[in-house]
Formats: structure tokens, C-alpha cells, sequence
DNA sequence: GGTTCTTGAGCGAACGTTCGTTCAAAGATC
DNA sequence: GATCTTTGAACGAACGTTCGCTCAAGAACC
């Protein structure tokens, strides 16, 4: 343990060089020294376990190679996926990546957690926390202190956005519900305070109005993403609205609540309430009944994060305008497409 | 954006000291600087925003405040929710952490991801991801470069490890449905080759022949850690041994398959076929039925291995022996506590 | 055979800190 | 008033690199 790696000196003096000269031909770039002594210092560097010391290099070349991550608490399956890809894409393309997942109650942290990235000098951030969309000091340090690349708004502009098309969401899952005839829809959401939950409800009701219903309020209830939150939400709607015979609900988290809470009033879905949820997740198809959903694209989105994060360091002019990747309805049996009994 | 920090040295410029004495008063330890002149230099780096620069401080130090964690794809909700409670406990401690996801396939890259880490000189290494458990190579590593606490089997040991009582986990499960009056318990599990898998098996085995019972290998289905392995296994275990009435499961993902499955069979659970599974993840309450399922302590888990990493940086002498945190029976409908006619 | 090119390698400086030592001036001691 | 302490601050060195400039020696040219 704590066994030290050689310095370039090291290898240089062993190699009768200056460490000038070693560097040149180990990490530097237009080499000018003969085959010979190039391959003696490679054998002497290979022998002696030399590995570049990445922080000096930082230190001088003023970029660290990593980029900064700040998440939603990632007990959330949708957050925990688009981290996963953002790190392997960034890890691909040779850049480590530095997370920190803000408290899911602690809200004044975003700031924190974000200087702290900066502080460490990483290259670039990549923010994916809604709760720190109306906050101006994280805003504010994203804008001047390093590239960034958001999931969400962020107030004042000029950070590239990338995510998906959430009224498209709202729409897709709302006129499919219509389509079988459903006329009392009501909506199990995630908290108004997130512009995702507004735009998916701006979604919902345009497309309600457009199909002759009117989306009183009664039918949209507040829930906070997790199974427990989107069953209490449940149960309130359908004892406001008993006749409500079909939801949309905002991410399969919440959609395994939905479903239980309905089942324990002893409706059955789809039969007497449809269900559609979005995310899907890979646990969506597996769910009783399978669940339909709208793909939200995780894995896409936090690929293209990645790539427009590394244009921007690298100086390239990104998009002004929100990065939108579309979205899928999955058509399982929680919606009623698949008549039950010929399964 | 791009806006650099100021440095120590103008701050020390603007307030007519040397850059080294503002050091001492900013950063530094024992100060030997008048009341004056330190009030003076804060009040300079204060309105210039100085904040140190942790690279220049790294490199001097020799130390980075960063940890390295290598985790499965953590996609899988376990592992999301460890590494977030490593995360959050690392940084509360004032370290950041460096992540690195192997992918679910790429068996081949762990070696790769911990070099990564060990050369970007995190000051420690956790490692959670049992891919990596019999790689000699990554043993290695972790043994000779950088202090580090494990999850899972480190071959050679000498590396500390924290974890649970897996050999408990499955002696709870298996008792409990023995203590329903069970006699045919199958197990739907993880990969046979991760020690993890085989702990809980040898307490499953165990306990069935303490109950009097062969645990016929026709019994024991291995899956892949997801909900439709989980699914796959549970057709396949009913077709091997229709008269199962009770499954193990290994963990609470796959258990949303083992459900389904069942269901698909026209079984009911628990009346027909009784589940208990592990993990308890926030979803498994509401399945339906309500998913009875071994706590595993994976947020404490996560806090105990930052301890216990820092103590192996702080140069303490950490325990030899595994760390074993105890898990509890979560007793919820699918186990058949609880007569779903009174529910 | 003197001048200019090319090749191979050395060397100084810088990146922004921390740490320990040095040193001048003022204060205390006799 | 000469010596010893203390205080406050400066200063050199180091951490391990990268980058660009310098320079010697030999090759090529006329």
C-alpha cells in the first residue's frame, strides 16, 4: 500500500536523459529525439512502472480531463441511468468524471456541490438536478466560471440544454388514453415546482382540450417521484374523481404505486383504469400489468450531454436552443391495448 | 464562461505582501502574521473571489481529497443507492469522488478503470463491483497502490471488506418460508459465479437440510441480477418443479420478474407460490403483492466503507476480519404473513 | 573550406501552491 | 547601551509536469 509511482526524473536519469527530454517522448508531442534513445527511455519506463503523474499535468496544462457531474440524489432510477451513461461516454473519450448527488431534501446545497466541482477544476459540468433550476447562484457559476451543459433550465440562458420532448410526453401519452375512449384522465405528476411536471402538464392539457375534455384540476395531482408518493397521490384522485378510469403518471417509479393503490381500491387495470407512465424503465414490461409508457431516451441523452459538454470546452459554438431527442410510446397492457384475455 | 480564478499571488500583489505569506493566512496552518495584514489579505481574496487552486494544492500535498469509486453499471438500484451513500458520506467528510461504472458486459476493464483512478491519485479506492472479484490484477492494484475498502472478495486479501451477512440473508429467507410450512422452496438468484450468490445459496442450503429438506439442484435457477431474468428463471424453475410453492429471490429487481412469472403460470402469490426476496428497495412495499424481503443495509454500507477508507488513509490500522452488518426480514404480503383476506 | 541547415538533446521557466528557514526590526533584559 | 527574544514577514525550494528556446555537432551546399 501506498507505494509510490517513479517520477519522470527518475526514469530520465536511469535513461541518461534530461527529464526534459523523457517527457518529450512519453506524453509530449513533436518528439525530436533519435529512435535509440526514445526506445531506451520507453524500456526504462516500462520497467520501472512509469505512469505519467496526472495532477502535475493538470497543473500546467490548466485542464484536469474530468468533468464535473451534479445529480439528484441517484436513488432515482431515471438520474441513476443518465449517470451511468454520462460517465461511460465521458470515460470513453478519456475524461473521468467527478459526481455529486445534491440531498433530496437538502436544497441549498446546488451551489455548494457545484463550486466545489469547479474548484477541482474540472474541465466541465453537467448538471441533472431539477431542484437547482430556479437557483441563480448555480446559474450564475455555470455561466461564467465553466462550460456546462444542463438537463434542465437553467434561469438566464446561455448554458446548452439537452433532454427530451416533454410536452411531445404529455401529448403522446394523453391522446393515446383518448384514443381508447377514456374521457376522465387524470394525472399522477411530479412536483409543479419542476418545469419537466409543467411542460408534461401543458402536454396533457392541450391535448385534452383538443379532444373535447376539459382537464379540471381535480384530475392533476402533486406527487414526488417515488412508489409511496405516487400511491397516496392515487388514492386522493380517485376518491376526488371516482370515476376517473385512467391516469398518466410521471415515471415508473411512481407508476408501481399507481398501480397498487388502484388495485387496492379493487379496480383492475387496465379494465377499469388505463395506465401510462413515462420513463421505461427496465422494470416497466415486468410490472402486473405490463406497464405502457412513454421511453424517455436516458442513455441518449446523457451521451449527447457528454459530446456537447466536450464541443463547448473545446470552444465549438453549441446550439442555443434546447437539445430535444424525441420520445416513444411503448404500448404494453397497462393501457389497455392488449386485451387481457387473449394473453 | 472561462472566467479563471484569481491566484494567491495577485491576491498577495493587491494586498503588498508575499504570495507566501497570504498563503500562510489563507490556506495555511500556523500563522505568525499581525491581526492587520491577515484582515487585510482576507478582505482582498474576498473581494477578488479567491479560491485556492486544489491542483497546485494536490501536487504539494501529494494528497487529492478525492476517493475513486468502481462500481457495477449502476443502473442496477443497489449499487445506485451504495454509491450515492458513499458519495454523500465522502463528501460530508470534505472528500469528492471520482466514479467509474464497469460496463454490465465488459468483464475486461476493471483493471482499466482502477489505473484510471490511481493515476488521477485518488487518496483511496472503494470498490463495488463483484465483476471484478476474482481479477487478480485489480487485487493488485488495490493492494500495492492506494488504500482502498472492498464489497466484495478481494483475492489475496489484505483489503479490508465491509458488507452483510449474506450467509444470514439466506438462512432468514429460507427459515421463514420453512416456518410457513414450505416444503419445496426454489431460488431464483444471482450468477453462481460471485461469491455473494454463493453465501446466500450455502444459508439457503443449510437451512433446508437444518429443516429436514434436500435442496435439489433442480430448485436453484440462476439469473442475472434483472427483472426478466428473473422472469425467465422463475418459467423455467416452475416447468423443472411444478409444485414449488415457495421462491428465494436474490434480489428485489428480479423479484418484479418473479412476480410476473408466476402470475403468467395462473399461480397466485403467496396463496399458490410464496416469495421472499432481498435488498428492500423503497418499490418492493408497493408490488403486488407487497414484496417480504431481507433488508440489506446498503446506505450504512456505504458510510461504514468511507470510514473505513479514511482510517486506512489516516494510516489507522483497519480490521482484518470482513465487516458484517446484519440484515433484517422485511415481513410484508408476498411471504404470506399476512392473510390478504383481512387486508 | 567556409557558410547554412538539420538533427538531437539540454535547459530555463512556468503552473499555484505549501513548508521550513532566514532575517530585519522592535521589545525586553541586565 | 550592548545583548537576547520575540514578532512579523520575506524568501527559497519543492511538488512533477509541459513548453519553447538554445545550442552543439554533423550534414549539406556552393
Amino acid at each position: 500500500m501506498a507505494r509510490r509511482f517513479v517520477s519522470i526524473k527518475e526514469v530520465a536519469a536511469r535513461a541518461g536523459v534530461s527529464f526534459q527530454t523523457a517527457s518529450k517522448v512519453l506524453n509530449g508531442g513533436n518528439v525530436r529525439v533519435s529512435a535509440e534513445t526514445a526506445a531506451r527511455i520507453m524500456a526504462v519506463a516500462k520497467s520501472l512502472g512509469y505512469r505519467p503523474n496526472t495532477i502535475a499535468r493538470s497543473l500546467v496544462r490548466r485542464t484536469t480531463g474530468t468533468i464535473g457531474l451534479i445529480a439528484s440524489d441517484a436513488t432515482d432510477v431515471a438520474i441513476s441511468h443518465f449517470s451511468v451513461a454520462v460517465e461511460q461516454a465521458a470515460r470513453r473519450r478519456g475524461y473521468a468524471v467527478l459526481v455529486g448527488h445534491l440531498a433530496t431534501d437538502g436544497d441549498g446545497d446546488g451551489a455548494d456541490v457545484v463550486r466545489m466541482l469547479i474548484e477541482r477544476r474540472v474541465d466541465g459540468v453537467i448538471a441533472a438536478a431539477p431542484q437547482v433550476e430556479d437557483d441563480p447562484e448555480v446559474a450564475e457559476l455555470l455561466r461564467t466560471y465553466v462550460p456546462a451543459v444542463s438537463l434542465h433550465h437553467v434561469p438566464g440562458g446561455r448554458v446548452p440544454v439537452v433532454g427530451s420532448n416533454q410536452g411531445e410526453t404529455g401529448r403522446l401519452a394523453t391522446e393515446h388514453l383518448i384514443s381508447h375512449g377514456h374521457r376522465v384522465i387524470g394525472s399522477v405528476t411530479g412536483p409543479f415546482r419542476r418545469r419537466v411536471v409543467r411542460s408534461r402538464l401543458r402536454g396533457y392539457e392541450a391535448t385534452m382540450r383538443a379532444g373535447g375534455l376539459e382537464p379540471h384540476e381535480d384530475l392533476v395531482v402533486e406527487a414526488d417521484w417515488t412508489p409511496g408518493g405516487g400511491a397516496a397521490a392515487t388514492r386522493l384522485l380517485l376518491e376526488r374523481v371516482p370515476d376517473t378510469t385512467a391516469i398518466f403518471v410521471h415515471n415508473d417509479a411512481m407508476a408501481i404505486g399507481v398501480l397498487s393503490a388502484v388495485a387496492a381500491t379493487g379496480r383492475r387495470v387496465p379494465a377499469d383504469v388505463a395506465v401510462v407512465s413515462c420513463d421505461d424503465m427496465p422494470f416497466a414490461e415486468y410490472l402486473k400489468p405490463a406497464l405502457s409508457t412513454v421511453r424517455v431516451p436516458l442513455t441518449t441523452t446523457g451521451e449527447c450531454a457528454v459530446d456537447l459538454l466536450l464541443q463547448s470546452i473545446a470552444g465549438t459554438a453549441v446550439p442555443a436552443e434546447p437539445l430535444l431527442l424525441p420520445v416513444e410510446l411503448i404500448n404494453r397492457d397497462s393501457c389497455g391495448c392488449v386485451d387481457p384475455a387473449t394473453k
